[in-house]
DNA sequence: TTATGTGAAAGCGTTCACAGCC
DNA sequence: GGCTGTGAACGCTTTCACATAA
């Protein structure tokens, strides 16, 4: 899974980061820790239920709903067992019920208002896209700089300047940006994010976002994954034998 | 990381795969298994290289370069073992030469033609995005089946019919498709696609893509990064003494 | 009998810490 | 003295395998 972005190696070899990297007061229970690669999967398996529940099916196995995941089924049972007991044994899992459980627990069980700054041809993809809205996501902001773009409308929602960033911000309440500038504008418009207030940032430039303890951040790095895949091109060019992943 | 996709929990709980995901010819040396984890790191090394380069700066060391990589020092040096040993004790790395060196590994000695099928906004964006042409790959072919895009072009470039798919990749060689279709389309198109002999595909639909062994397949996809984002700031507003990562 | 929930084992990946070399 | 290269330790993730419950 993707690490967020965070200082590492700091000159000084100070204590090490505790590994919820906050305040050894973890131990506690109160606080069920869900393991991040279980956070990473649980979107998968909403929408797997969603479709099942289009199709009108209302119980599942663990078997079945893995496979349509794309993991094994142990893996779905653990995974599930950290947000509870929600199935029945001999049975299954009821879909509809599932589907609420980890919703609410994702946090899909509300309207999560999001903006967009840089509305380059990516940022206007993703402005369009509408995966975003069918899961909860509202976009409510739309900015960039580019005197040629502001006061266009993408979907009814104007562009603004990056002057009104901090208006934009305060007037839609978001706490979730995507950041789609240029590669070099990225860190100045995360620091500018980060000092509005905005907690979670997703961001598609290929460098290393600096943000303080406490901001979430989720990289798209597209060319690094078309790299990877060139890498086992490149593999099974050297060596024939060697079996692709 | 993003493992591929592969069929999970097969109904016969046949033989477990092997770690490689092969037959067990893989404790012999002459194939230097690098850890995917480590692959996947590559890509941003050689852009932090390519950066220092651009410095003018022809050495550094494992500390500075993790630090313009954002990760941890002693990660590094263990990554870059697995290629060989290509630094000097008490120096560090020459930049030039360990750029050359990771860019052979990684295949980006040479460029990669690359397809995409479905030119929609995202796909529109990904044609025009640069990203791609600096770190070799070349888009050389675009399929849509839309008749109002095809013969439309992008940068000098026409979109073809889907049933020009065959000839286009045979014609252009590619081996890496990226598939920016709608999610109820993907599956057939990689079907296709891995039909004519595509080896690797990265794609963006919110579905599991089932494909042979010995196709590798990375997907993007966007709401699910949200998602994730948005379960840590549901986690901050029902505990906000629980930590953001 | 069927299928969940979960300890225990195995596998990976990261980090530590230091031997080895410049 | 400085910095790489790497075995060993650690912690996280996945998988196994079975007790448990319907």
């Amino acid at each position: 899974m993707q690490p967020s972005a965070r200082a590492t190696d700091p000159v000084s070899t100070g204590p090490v980061l505790t590994p919820g990297g906050t305040t050894p007061t973890r131990p506690s229970e109160a606080t069920r820790g869900i393991p991040d690669a279980t956070i990473a999967r649980l979107p998968v398996y909403l929408r797997a239920l969603n479709q099942l529940a289009e199709s009108e099916i209302d119980t599942v196995s663990s078997r079945a709903l893995a496979e349509a995941a794309g993991v094994n089924s142990a893996q779905l049972r653990k995974d599930l067992s950290y947000l509870g007991s929600y199935g029945t044994r001999g049975v299954g899992y009821d879909v509809d019920y599932l589907r609420q459980q980890i919703g609410r627990q994702v946090g899909s069980a509300r309207d999560w208002p999001v903006i967009i700054v840089g509305l380059g041809n990516l940022g206007t993809a993703l402005a369009n896209y509408s995966g975003f809205y069918s899961r909860g996501f509202r976009v409510v902001g739309l900015i960039d700089p580019a005197p040629e773009l502001v006061d266009r409308n993408i979907h009814g929602l104007a562009i603004s300047d990056l002057t009104e960033l901090e208006d934009v911000v305060a007037r839609t309440g978001a706490a979730i940006a995507v950041i789609a500038t240029p590669a070099d504008a990225a860190q100045a418009v995360a620091d500018r994010l980060v000092g509005l207030g905005v907690t979670s940032i997703l961001h598609f430039a290929p460098v290393v976002l600096l943000v303080p303890d406490g901001v979430n951040v989720r990289k798209v790095d597209l060319g690094q994954e078309l790299q990877i895949l060139a890498y086992h091109e490149q593999r099974a060019l050297v060596d024939p034998h060697e079996v692709r992943r």
